[in-house]
Order: structure tokens, then C-alpha cells, then sequence
RNA sequence: GCGGAUGUGGUGAAAUUGGUAGACACGCCAGACUUAGGAUCUGGUGCCGAGAGGUGUGCGGGUUCGAGUCCCUCCAUCCGCACCA
């Protein structure tokens, strides 16, 4: 038996425990196609089931779509809120590497922990449509998409991707002369040259044609490790995992020609709703820029350099030229007596990352080759060197010096003692280059007296005349590597048969992952499919499968259209389904993903969208990205004495002490250290002496981080839930601030909206029962509710759900003040908190309207702006600025009324100082400012 | 290095269109109530100052009757940079 005082308190455990089960009995979130309604697709971006689970951050934008949706809901439309997981990828196959256990059971345990701390959340998903992209029946699609991209090339004609069958045919009847294609292949043939070809032949010219296809790409070889490595899993140089030496290495791989869609890509960009500086990111992902492609002649050789570069306007500046140290024309043109410094600034170069190479400008290197190249127009003599500031993977891999017009040329001139000839009219170089581009072209033959813009034209069109070259449009988006050395990924649909890769047929599909023996590379460097045995395939084609597996992107890169159909087995997704529900309407997720996923998914949509199976070309009508929340690590001090010192003991000399992370559930509200627990917790603590405080503690420093079981200062949902309720955390994480804005996570700051929820109980329960009183609600309660419902529209409208949660702590401060117990009122503002607090509200609308299955079928409250009418205003009357007082009055006034009242008063004599002022300013309900 | 973002009380923040800076909370201070609670309620709280008042949105400058908001310079911090997801 419960106590009359019990049955008045707020039982959040018990409530939302009773809720999430009638929500799951009655399928309360389960939506299938209904035309009569308009849709709503709100989606979040799918977590990877890492084993550490979840911590407060991960939900942060679940929580705000989940309110979107159930607002939508409310609003009356269908609303498709799916969630699944993208579970193939690098954690758990390490994690198989170190313990040999299978990633596939590592991530279903995984994923069944990430469902538990997702569904105490109490979110609306429609878990019906859950996907995995490690499971063979979604995964069989990600390859049967492959199949199709290979099956494409991209034909500038039409603008879209075409079938390669189409490409053939062409080839077959008239060569490649007239077609019009995004390709790598330079040679022209005609028909006859292609039908003479054999296979193989046919196959190299097509797989340069091809949307996915095989070509030799830079990647990061750990020759120790026997693998590739991501730029993640190397630091200073070394892999991670064991120290060893990274190099650059040209390896055969799957790649995706994603460059056909760099203008597409920026195209569509601005048809959507996304942020700018998302869209800027992008942008300069993709990086188009407008200059010419220029050949030079190198001097004694029979070799060309090809340059691209955005200034043709300032050829007549060059001085020196520089090549990617990978370049393949450096070994051929490098002179002798340079060879040997040349080979071995080439080893150098292969050990750096790209991003070192980069980043480091302040250690200018290089090596002349002592070759030169011929200056197209004056036909001097310019020097070639090598530097490994310029990447091979960018542009031609050369570069044309202009050390007057570009810093790090200029900074590599200086350095080496390389001529810095000046071809801008009254522009001092003595000290750095000139990069803007608004001098007059000087020293410069033809191009003499022009400004920039039009040298350039003039340059390219003396470029095309003379046949040394071509205004070309560069890209910096490269084509995407889409092989990876890995096992736990997809396995490509592909085997080969005579040294070419033929695709696996549809009926055949999936390829499942085949069982290994070991995680790891074969012992000459195979990926780890390779040591599967034959009978382990699904499929055995030809003389060998594919061993390499793909990207993480692979599958998150069109997840978004299975939830519409997730168990269709004849097809990715139904054209009906797809036709219903279109493209994302709201997607939420880290900004992290801008120049990845984003770009990726906006890539396929696009190639599926050409081939007539979608009928949109951009994924995600609006994106929202939310920021991180941070962690706030405990830094506790330890001296060369090995004792641990309290931070606020720490003597002026530091030298010698180390700091280290404490576990932040041993730290008390007040910073100090549970002691006991800590000594209990490492065994490196165990016997520590302390210095403690005054009052005998030790004090830690708090340090923000990024929150992660590495830095120990993780903090769990599941927790928060079982001592304040899932709403209450869902309420917090959305009041902490702009959803947006990354912040650090403080725990102590709930207990504000915790006591909001238990004050929004009491306003149903005063005498120890449930009870709200009928009849007209007074103006003053209707006032405020109206004033609620507008704020919340407006917030909702622009994603302000922190202002949101404020708003309904100062409707339920407002009503508790006026004693508010109003049937009416209380019923619109828990439907309109329910997106928010969703048990609570459930809860409360099961007692208000007992025969109603659920308060998401009810609708959302109207806002009548009748309420809200206002007859006076309270003016800030301002002197030269600055806010002096306040005055009462009917906003009917007209501007003159106003300055007439306001001088009347007395207090603005006292201001005036018995000047005249010079000017009042009149904003009729809004300021009055007098200027003296 | 390149690209993107952010700087407001002791803390998280609000100010949506150039118009009362600090709403709403946390914390803190004072008080009430109590069979002491992780309970509830009341008042106060940017900083300096006894007060009048002064001052205040990272620094410096500008535009304006009026700037957190617009412009310029600088500083600091965070995120991404192509095989982490």
C-alpha cells in the first residue's frame, strides 16, 4: 500500500517503466505508409556500437530529433524515426585481433548494450525498421549498389551516370572520339582499333571509365604490421600499435570516381538547408578552381611537365619549378651526381604523412635535380627541383615556381637561394610574396600593364594559341580510395578470371564475410580474406575473390533509404516506399562527418537518383549538426616525492610533478577525492601518501576533454536515468545549450529540471490526489499558456530546444504562482511538453483522459494571439545611451505623446540637467532615447 | 599549413530584426519549515562602491542617437584534413 504522501510524489522510475512497456505493447511508435497523411522523415545520424557504450553525449541529438518527431507527430503528420547501427568497422575487428574473438559476436553484444541505454531514453523509434549494415541482408544491397557503380560511367553529355553497356556499345560503333565522358584515359581509338583489342585491353580502357573501379593509389604501408594504416593510426611517423615506421606506398585498389560529381555536388548544395559553414566546408572540400593546364619542355629530355595552376597570369614569374618527390618523371630527368641526394630525399618524404608535410612549413627542404625545364615563352632555363610541400595526389604533382606571388613558393626560393624575379608593377617582395591579385602584371611581355583577371584570360588564350596548354577547371576532391585491408567490412561482389575483375551475379548475392583463422594480413601482405579457405566463401568464382572489404562509408551511405524498407529482400527499396517517403525531411548529427558521410551519401544518392531509382538528389533536405558534449576530467598532482598533493597545496615549483586522471565518480561535489575508493581503484594508488589541505582533503583540478573511458571522465545515461528519471536527463541535455554548441558536461546543474518536473506534478496533485478543477480558465493562466505555446513555436521553428525547456520552467513558475488547477490549461501545456518529457506527460494525460490509448494521437495545441494583446508597455527611456528609467504607457501613443509624457516626468528633469536635448529618438514600443 | 567554428557573471546560458545585457537554471548568501531531506518554500546575488553612482559581452579600433549583435585588426580555445566512425 502506498501512503497518501507516496502516491503525491513524482515516481518517475516506476512511471517510465510502465510506460515504455505499454508503449511497446500497444506499438505506439510503429508507422507504416498512410497517404492520407502528409510525411516526415527525421533521422539520426547511426551510431557505430562501440564497447564502451554509450555516454551523456551520444543521446544529445537522438533527444532533439526524438522531440522533433513527436512534435511532428503531433502536428499530424506520419513521421518515419528509424535507428539501426553501423556496425562493421575497425574497434571490433581489433578487438578480434586481441582476443580472438569474432567481431560479429562483439557487435551484437554491443549493440544489444547500446539498445538497452537507448530504449531507457524512452525514444519513439520504430524499432521494426532497424538496420545493421554488418547484417548479410542489408549488406547484400551495399554490394548489389557497387555492382551497379561499376556497371556506370559518367557521361557528360546527358549529365549522369549511364550504363557502361551504353559506353561499349558506343566504342564498338565509332571508337571513344565523340564521347564525352569524365575518364583517366588519354588514348583516342576508333572503332575498329577497339574491336581489335582482347579482353584484357577492353578491361584497362573500361575500368578508366568506370564509376568503381581499380587503379594504383597512395596509401599508408606499415611494412612491420604487414597493412595499411589510416592517418588516425599513425602518430609522429610511427604506427600506433607497436612504433613502427610508416611509408608511402602505390598500391592497387577499388576506387570511386566521385570526381564526375564535384560540380553536381557543389550544385546541390545550395538547394538544401544546411548550415553555411557546413556547405563552406564542403565547398572547399571539393575545391574548384579556375586556371590552365600548362606543359613545359624539359631541356635535354623528351619529357613534359604538366602544371596546373590557378595564376597563369603570372608565367612570367616562374623561376623554378617544383615536383612531388613521387612524381614518376624524377627519375628519369634527374641528373647525375644528383641522384644519390635526390633518392634519398625521396625516402625521406615517403615517411611523412601528408598532413606533416603540410603542416611543416617551417622546415623548408627539397632537392635540385639538376634537370631544367624551358620557360614556355622566354625559353630560359629554369631550374627543377623536387620538395615535398608539394603532394602528389593533388593537381599534376608539379608544380610552377612563382616565388613573388605565392608565400611557400617564395619562402623555397629564399631559402635555397633561388631567383625571385618581381612581376608586379609597384609591388615591394623584399620581405614576402605578394599573393593578392589586385597589382598590375609587370616584366611580364604581352601581359605588360594588365590587371590580374584579364591577364589571365589574356595568358590562357596565348597558353591554347601557342599549344602549350588549356584553361582547365581543377578540383581538389579527389576520387575515394574504397578498398581497405580489413575483415570486418563488406566483401566486394567481385572475382577475377584471368587477371580481371568480373562481377559476381545478382542471384549469387551476398557475398558473406567468409570465417578466417586470424584477423590479420597473410604473411606477404594479403588482406585477411585472403586466408580464408575456398568452402569458407559463400561464393568461389574464377581464380580468386576479392580479399579487400570496403570503407565504413559503404554502408552509412545510403542506411537512410532502407529504414523506408528494411526487409525487402528483392530490392534495396521499394519504388512505392521510396515515393512515399522521399528524402530526409530533418537529419541530426556531428559536424565531424561534413567532408565524409555527408559528401559520400549526397555522391550515391545522386549515381542511384541517374539510374531512375530514387526520385531525389539530395538525401537530406536540412541538417543539423549538434555539438559535442565534453567530458570534465578530475587532475590530481603527484610530486617527485610520490605523494599526491591537494591542487590548492601545490608548492610555486611545479618541476617534477606529474599529473594524473582520477576516475571522476571518486570525486566528491567539492573536488576532493573519495580516498578509500581511489586507493581501492589502481593498484598504482594503493600505498600513496598525500598532501592534504587544510581541511584534510585533496583537491583535484577539473580540465575539460573530450569525455572518454580513456581520460576517466565518462559519464553514463543509465545512471542519470535510475536517479532522475529519462526525462529529467532528456530535459537537461536539451537546457545545457544550443543544440549546436559543444559544451562540458556538468551533472550538478539536473537537479534544476528535476525539481521543474516534480513542480509540473504538483500542479495536478495538491491534497494528496490527482485532481484539476473544470470550468473557464482565468485570463491571466490563459495568458501564459498562449505565451507558451507562441515560444515554443518559435523555438521548435528554429531548433532552440534549450530556450524551449525555459520556456516551460516559466509557464509552470507562472501557473504555480497563480495557483493555476485549470483542466484546460493543464491539458495543452502536457501536450505540449510531451515531446519533452514524454513518460511524465503520458502519465499525466492517462489520469486526465483515462479512455485515451496515448497522448502522441492528440493534437498540438493553436496559438491564439487573442490572449495576448497587450495595452501598455513598459518604455526604457534612455540618456545618450544609457538606461536611466522605466515609464508605463498605452502602447497607442504616438510619438510625440510619448516625448511629451516622458519629459513630464520628474525624473527627467533630474537627467536632463537643464539642457535641451538635441535629439529624441522614438521607437514606439520599444525605446526612447534622448540625446544630449 | 589549409578549412570550419566559438569567446557574455563563480558555472551552463538568454537576448530571434541594431533598441532595457545576464531571462531560465546551477552555485553561493540569508531566512522559514521541520521526526535532518539528494525535501519544500521566501528573499538576495555581474563587478567596484556605504551610497549617489560608476563600470561591464576575449583585446584594440570604427560605424550609429543606440553595438553582445554590423565593419576592421589582433588574441585564445575547439573541430576536420581523405583507411576512426
Amino acid at each position: 500500500m502506498c501512503s497518501l504522501q507516496e502516491s503525491m510524489d513524482y515516481q518517475f522510475n516506476h512511471i517510465e517503466a510502465k510506460w515504455r512497456q505499454i508503449w511497446q505493447e500497444r506499438q505506439t511508435y510503429k508507422i507504416t505508409e498512410d497517404g492520407s497523411k502528409p510525411k516526415y522523415y527525421v533521422l539520426d545520424m547511426f551510431p557505430y556500437p562501440s564497447g564502451a557504450g554509450l555516454h551523456v553525449g551520444h543521446p544529445l541529438g537522438y533527444i532533439a530529433s526524438d522531440i522533433y518527431s513527436r512534435y511532428k507527430r503531433l502536428q499530424g503528420f506520419n513521421v518515419l524515426h528509424p535507428m539501426g547501427y553501423d556496425s562493421f568497422g575497425l574497434p571490433a575487428e581489433q578487438y578480434a585481433i586481441q582476443t580472438g574473438q569474432h567481431p560479429a559476436i562483439t557487435t551484437k553484444e554491443n549493440i544489444a548494450r547500446y539498445r538497452q541505454q537507448l530504449d531507457l531514453m524512452g525514444f519513439s523509434y520504430d524499432w521494426s525498421r532497424e538496420v545493421r549494415t554488418s547484417e548479410p541482408s542489408y549488406y547484400k544491397w551495399t554490394q548489389w549498389i557497387f555492382k551497379q557503380l561499376f556497371d556506370a560511367y559518367y557521361d557528360l553529355k546527358s549529365n549522369k551516370a549511364e550504363r557502361i553497356s551504353q559506353l561499349v556499345a558506343a566504342f564498338e560503333q565509332a571508337g571513344n572520339q565523340h564521347i564525352e565522358a569524365v575518364t583517366d584515359c588519354t588514348e583516342q581509338f576508333d572503332a575498329a582499333t577497339w574491336n581489335s583489342k582482347d579482353a584484357q585491353a577492353k578491361e584497362e580502357i573500361l575500368q578508366q571509365y568506370r564509376l568503381a573501379y581499380l587503379a594504383e593509389s597512395w596509401v599508408n604501408w606499415c611494412p612491420a604490421l604487414g597493412t595499411v594504416l589510416a592517418n588516425d593510426e599513425i602518430v609522429n611517423g610511427v604506427s600506433e600499435r607497436g612504433g613502427h615506421p610508416v611509408e608511402q606506398k602505390r598500391m592497387m585498389q577499388w576506387s570511386m570516381r566521385i570526381k564526375a560529381y564535384a560540380d553536381r555536388l557543389l550544385e546541390g548544395l545550395d538547394r538544401i538547408d544546411w548550415t553555411d559553414a557546413l556547405k563552406e566546408q564542403q565547398r572547399n572540400w571539393i575545391g574548384k578552381s579556375k586556371g590552365a593546364s600548362v606543359r613545359f619542355q624539359v631541356k635535354d629530355h623528351d619529357a613534359e611537365i604538366e602544371v596546373f595552376t590557378t595564376r597563369p597570369d603570372t608565367i612570367f614569374g616562374v623561376s623554378f619549378m617544383v615536383l612531388a618527390p613521387e612524381h614518376p618523371l624524377v627519375p628519369q630527368i634527374t641528373a647525375e651526381g644528383h641522384a644519390e641526394a635526390v633518392k634519398q630525399y625521396q625516402q625521406e618524404a615517403a615517411l611523412k604523412t601528408e598532413r606533416d608535410r603540410q603542416a611543416d612549413v617551417k622546415n623548408i627542404s627539397g632537392q635540385f635535380t639538376g634537370a631544367y625545364a624551358v620557360h614556355p615563352f622566354t625559353g630560359a632555363a629554369i631550374p627543377i627541383w623536387i620538395g615535398d610541400y608539394v603532394l602528389a595526389s593533388y593537381g599534376t604533382g608539379a608544380v610552377m615556381a612563382v616565388p613573388c606571388g605565392d608565400q611557400r613558393d617564395y619562402d623555397f626560393a629564399k631559402h635555397f637561394d633561388l631567383a625571385i624575379p618581381n612581376i608586379f608593377k609597384d609591388q615591394d617582395i623584399s620581405e614576402a610574396a605578394y599573393a593578392e591579385k589586385d597589382a598590375l602584371i609587370a616584366n611580364s611581355d604581352f601581359l605588360n600593364g594588365l590587371p590580374a583577371k584579364k591577364a589571365m584570360e589574356t595568358a590562357i588564350a596565348e597558353i591554347e594559341k601557342r599549344g602549350l596548354g588549356f584553361g582547365k577547371t581543377n578540383f581538389r576532391l579527389r576520387d575515394a580510395v574504397f578498398s581497405r585491408q580489413r575483415y570486418w567490412g563488406e566483401p566486394f561482389p567481385v572475382y577475377y578470371q584471368d587477371g580481371l575483375p568480373h562481377l559476381v551475379p545478382d542471384e549469387q548475392l551476398p557475398v558473406t564475410l567468409p570465417e578466417v583463422d586470424k584477423y590479420l594480413p597473410t604473411e606477404d601482405g594479403e588482406p585477411p580474406l585472403a586466408r580464408a579457405a575456398k568452402e569458407a566463401w559463400s561464393c568461389q568464382l574464377g581464380e580468386r575473390m576479392e580479399f579487400n572489404t570496403m570503407p565504413g562509408w559503404a554502408g552509412s551511405s545510403w542506411y537512410f533509404l532502407r529504414y523506408m524498407d528494411p526487409q525487402n529482400d528483392d530490392f534495396f527499396v521499394s519504388p512505392e516506399k521510396v515515393a512515399y517517403w522521399q528524402n530526409v525531411d530533418l537529419y541530426i548529427g556531428g559536424s565531424e562527418h561534413a567532408t565524409g558521410h555527408l559528401l559520400y551519401a549526397r555522391f550515391w544518392t545522386k549515381f542511384l537518383h541517374d539510374l531512375g531509382y530514387l526520385p531525389f538528389d539530395e538525401p537530406f533536405a536540412k541538417l543539423i549538426n549538434q555539438g559535442m558534449i565534453l567530458g570534465k576530467s578530475a587532475i590530481a598532482y603527484i610530486g617527485p616525492d610520490q605523494k599526491m598533493y591537494s591542487f590548492d597545496c601545490l608548492p610555486k615549483d611545479q618541476n617534477g610533478f606529474r599529473e594524473v586522471r582520477i576516475l571522476i565518480d571518486l570525486i566528491n561535489d567539492d573536488e576532493s577525492i573519495q580516498l578509500e575508493a581511489l586507493q581501492q581503484w589502481q593498484p598504482q594508488y594503493e600505498n600513496l601518501e598525500f598532501v592534504k589541505n587544510d581541511a584534510g582533503k585533496i583537491i583535484v583540478k577539473r580540465e575539460v576533454d573530450k569525455m572518454s573511458k580513456r581520460w576517466y571522465n565518462v559519464v553514463t545515461p543509465d545512471d542519470l536515468c535510475e536517479r532522475y528519471g529519462a526525462d529529467t536527463l532528456r530535459m537537461y541535455e536539451m537546457f545545457l545549450g544550443p543544440l549546436e554548441q559543444s559544451k562540458p558536461w556538468d551533472t550538478k546543474g539536473i537537479t534544476g529540471v528535476h525539481g521543474f518536473l516534480k513542480k509540473y506534478w504538483r500542479l495536478f496533485h495538491q491534497n494528496g490526489t490527482f485532481e484539476v478543477s473544470e470550468g473557464e480558465a482565468s485570463p491571466a493562466a490563459l495568458k501564459t499558456l498562449h505565451k507558451t505555446i507562441k515560444k515554443l513555436r518559435d523555438d521548435l521553428e528554429r531548433f532552440s530546444f534549450n530556450t524551449g525547456v525555459s520556456s516551460f520552467m516559466i509557464c509552470v513558475n507562472e501557473l504555480t504562482d497563480q495557483k493555476c488547477n485549470n483542466r484546460h490549461i493543464l491539458e495543452q501545456l502536457t501536450i505540449l511538453m510531451a515531446p519533452y518529457a514524454p513518460h511524465i506527460c503520458e502519465e499525466i494525460w492517462s489520469q486526465l483522459q483515462p479512455q485515451s490509448p496515448t497522448i502522441f494521437n492528440e493534437s498540438y495545441p493553436e496559438l491564439n494571439e487573442a490572449y495576448l494583446t497587450e495595452s501598455s508597455f513598459s518604455y526604457p527611456v534612455s540618456f545618450n545611451g544609457k538606461m536611466r528609467m522605466k515609464v508605463e504607457l498605452p502602447l497607442n501613443l504616438s510619438p510625440a505623446e510619448i516625448e511629451a509624457a516622458v519629459m513630464a516626468l520628474p525624473d527627467a528633469q533630474k537627467w536632463l540637467e537643464g539642457k535641451t536635448p538635441k535629439k529624441v529618438i522614438i521607437v514606439p514600443g520599444k525605446i526612447v532615447n534622448i540625446v544630449l
